[in-house]
RNA sequence: GCGCGCAUAGCUCAGCUGGUUAGAGCGUUGCAUUCACAUUGCAAAGGCCCCUGGUUCGAAUCCAGGUGCGCGCACCA
């Protein structure tokens, strides 16, 4: 430290080389614990699987919360001396990667739409990998002590094995089905989504009221017209039951039509008119209608195609975009007469694809679901008896009231980047034959297996689904995964895991399908606590969004400030779920901090006197009172981590240090460390350096490089071990 | 419609299971200083802790209602 010139802590000069010396030396991997001697003896382990980042762009603010908060628990264990796995990793974000793909191929003037599977799968995969290799990069920067020995992917060939075993499982238990359903079709994507893909926002619409015969029906898309099967009407609308079973004459937009009337208890009498148009082929609602009265009206006829373009019986409208369909079949409408008359401000919900926010159009599409009832139920039950825990501990309520609720899961994606479903299709229409034996046989119309199967009744071939997976259905088997489930000798040891760390957004799409699918599969839960932080904005709370230009990047200012200062913004004044809120102010604050470190330990290195050796210290009440005070923010920084609340634990270390460390004492010791009692001076300075030791160690798992840094430059007689990265915690 | 939250200094927020003069950071205003600190230190100003009621010896903290705001879920055409 005394021959070190630098006057303030320069964290370019000191990152990289830092974190060479701790990946070099081992310790990111659990097992290099056993082998030291001392403190890192514990068999008790510790795992935290890394939510894996998307590879497909940068590293956003989002990320750099997740990896502070895990890489300061991961520190923190490790000092405590436990076998630490961070297991890394990245996701191959099937739907989201397309997307992002879609736009760069669109800027380059070109169209998946027009490439072949094979071209498409080899481009995207190298933009992943290239990402990833980005991705690795900040990750390191951040400080990010995970083992790299043991990074995932979750397109290596083992974890695409076991996701499909698990979907063969499912299929076997009858927790799979293929049906036909209505779906949330995006015309754009041209892809089903799931539920939790659909964003419904508010819309003010006109409110047709279109002429049936002697009835009046009110709807929002009267394009759907030509899709028209039946009306519905509440059977016990006094107005209407008369007309229940029976078939009306209407004029419609081609010519006459016909329709049975039905009675359906879903029909609201006291909106629009009662009186429902049902078009099982283009609304949910109406194809349950339609389940439900399957022998008496007609099933679904499709006049919107998967581009959302009328198709089918709809004359002259075919081709046409839904938006001008509408407003053509408004204005026929009009000039026949059919349209009584118009509501203009009808404000409702409609859905959209939460991706590119153009509204979904519901397809009737055959699709892998997922029964989730049998799922939820477990995974509610392991919650409510605290098996698992939730931070803070309301969010638990959330989690309730979405598994109580739950509707079935569609997992097929109409997309090629993603895991392939291992289900096969007989190649041509499945034929009834006579066996030799002159019994009926059926080929099955489709195997659901691993492998591609033979028909054993014909020459046809079996040909693999097309679709892929939802994302969500392979990450959310992470933790097992990650750790070579079933056999491999990391799951045996560190599953459970200790923690989840995660943005509550993805408490649904990620942390309970975890749940569910880890008890399925495994028969254990995955995690024993679950953690969630908030959204990162800026100063002022808005979102952080590119179009806002308020983006702050991570990586940015970790250049220009240092990844410590980074990370304690994100750590002091973020409570536990709550929104974090960071600002360049707030990490040129903490880089401040860092430089006070820095100096406190430079004044201290300072006074450092060789004849100092030879003296017997005596240590003063104020020393005792020192030393006590140190042990006491140590052990509330303890306390702080052990409940996940890290922003007391760093505001406590960071206010110690600075206002009473540096502040009072350094300050109140300086006429000692120059005076000429020399035993009064040692004594003084060695209290100083026993404060300075414990606090780097304290303010190691959030500031990693800079007491790492200066850990490097103690004398060696007082370090226990060459990196302050394994000191002893306690 | 159902559910979950939040309302504390100019701004962003802490204040755990109720207990002496309500805190931090940033900002503002003075003063000091280049003595380890591209600075830092000392000090000051600034709050009906949303409103109303209740529980209590005592409430920012617990309960009820109200108001305002945010978010999530939801197949009303």
């Amino acid at each position: 430290m005394t021959n070190e010139p630098h006057k303030t802590y320069d964290h370019k000069a000191s990152e990289e080389k830092i974190y060479k010396l701790w990946e070099d030396s081992g310790y990111f991997a659990p097992e290099a614990h056993q082998s030291q001697a001392g403190n890192l003896e514990s068999k008790k382990s510790y795992c935290i699987i890394m939510p894996p980042p998307n590879a497909n762009g940068s590293l956003h603010m989002g990320h750099a919360v997740f990896v502070t908060l895990q890489d300061i628990l991961i520190r923190f264990e490790r000092m405590r001396g436990k076998k630490t796995l961070w297991l890394p990793g990245a996701d191959h974000a099937g739907f989201e990667t397309q997307v992002v793909f879609d736009k760069k191929l669109d800027k380059e003037g070109r169209n998946r739409f027009a490439m072949t599977r094979e071209e498409l799968w080899q481009e995207i995969w190298e933009f992943t990998q290239t990402n990833k290799k980005v991705m690795e990069n900040q990750l390191r920067k951040l400080g990010a002590s995970c083992d790299w020995s043991r990074e995932k992917f979750t397109l290596d060939p083992k974890i695409i094995e076991e996701v499909q075993k698990t979907f063969i499982k499912l299929y076997e238990d009858g927790l799979v089905y293929r049906d036909l359903r209505v779906v949330n079709w995006c015309p754009k994507h041209r892809t089903a989504l799931s539920d939790l893909e659909v964003k419904y926002v508010e819309k003010t619409d006109p409110l047709y009221y279109m002429k049936y015969g002697p009835l009046t029906v009110a709807t929002v898309r009267p394009e759907t017209k030509f899709g028209d099967t039946a009306l519905a009407v509440n059977p016990k609308d006094p107005r209407y039951k008369k007309y229940i079973g029976q078939e009306i004459e209407a004029l419609g937009i081609l010519g006459p039509l016909k329709f049975k009337i039905i009675g359906d208890e879903a029909v609201d009498p006291t909106f629009g008119t009662g009186v429902v148009k049902v078009t099982p082929a283009h609304d949910t609602a109406d194809f349950d209608i339609w389940q439900r009265h399957k022998n008496e009206i007609p099933g679904p006829k499709i006049i919107i195609d998967e581009s959302g373009r009328l198709t089918g019986e709809v004359g002259e409208f075919k081709g046409l975009k839904v938006a001008e369909a509408r407003t053509k079949v408004v204005e026929t409408m009009r000039q026949k007469g059919i349209l009584e008359k118009v509501d203009p401000a009808y404000v409702h919900q409609i859905a959209t694809c939460y991706k590119c926010g153009n509204t979904l159009e519901p397809l009737p599409k055959p699709q892998w679901f997922i029964k989730m009832q049998p799922l939820a139920k477990k995974a509610i039950e392991v919650v409510k008896k605290g098996k698992i825990k939730f931070y803070p501990d309301r969010t638990k309520k959330v989690y309730f009231h979405w598994l109580e609720n739950i509707r079935d899961w569609n997992i097929s994606r109409q997309i090629i980047w993603g895991m392939r479903i291992p289900a096969w299709f007989h190649e041509s229409k499945c034929v009834s034959k006579q066996s030799h034996e002159d019994e009926v046989v059926k080929c099955k119309e489709f195997v659901v297996a691993l492998e591609q199967p033979k028909c054993e009744f014909c020459d046809a071939e079996y040909i693999q689904d097309p679709d892929v997976f939802d994302t969500w259905f392979s990450s959310g088997q992470w933790p097992f995964l990650t750790l070579g489930y079933p056999d491999g000798s990391d799951f045996k040891k560190f599953y459970p895991t200790d923690v989840m760390e995660t943005g509550y957004d993805i408490l649904f799409f990620w942390v309970a399908r975890m749940i569910m699918l880890g008890l399925y599969r495994t028969g254990k839960i995955p995690f024993k606590n679950v953690y969630l932080h908030g959204l990162v904005r800026d100063k002022d709370r808005q979102k952080m969004s590119k179009s806002k230009g308020n983006v702050v990047d991570p990586l940015g200012v970790a250049d220009q400030y240092g990844a410590d200062a980074v990370r304690m913004a994100l750590v002091v004044g973020n409570t536990p779920g709550n929104d974090i809120v960071i600002s360049e102010d707030k990490i040129r604050g903490y880089r401040n901090f860092a430089t006070k470190i820095w100096n406190v330990a430079r004044f201290i290195a300072m006074y450092d006197k060789p004849e100092f050796r030879n003296l017997k210290t005596k240590p003063t009440s104020a020393d005792k009172k020192y030393l006590a005070e140190v042990e006491k923010i140590h052990k509330q920084v303890t306390k702080h981590l052990e409940d996940f609340e890290f922003h007391l634990a760093g505001e406590k270390i960071y206010h110690y240090f600075w206002h009473t460390f540096a502040d009072k004492i350094i300050e109140e010791s300086k006429p000692r460390l120059s005076g000429d009692n020399l035993v009064e001076a040692a004594t003084t300075h060695q209290t100083l350096q026993t404060i300075l030791l414990k606090s780097l160690i304290v303010l190691h798992p959030f500031m990693p490089y800079v007491t790492e840094e200066i850990y490097q430059s103690l004398d060696d007689t007082m370090k226990n071990y060459k990196l302050l990265m394994i000191e002893k915690w306690s």
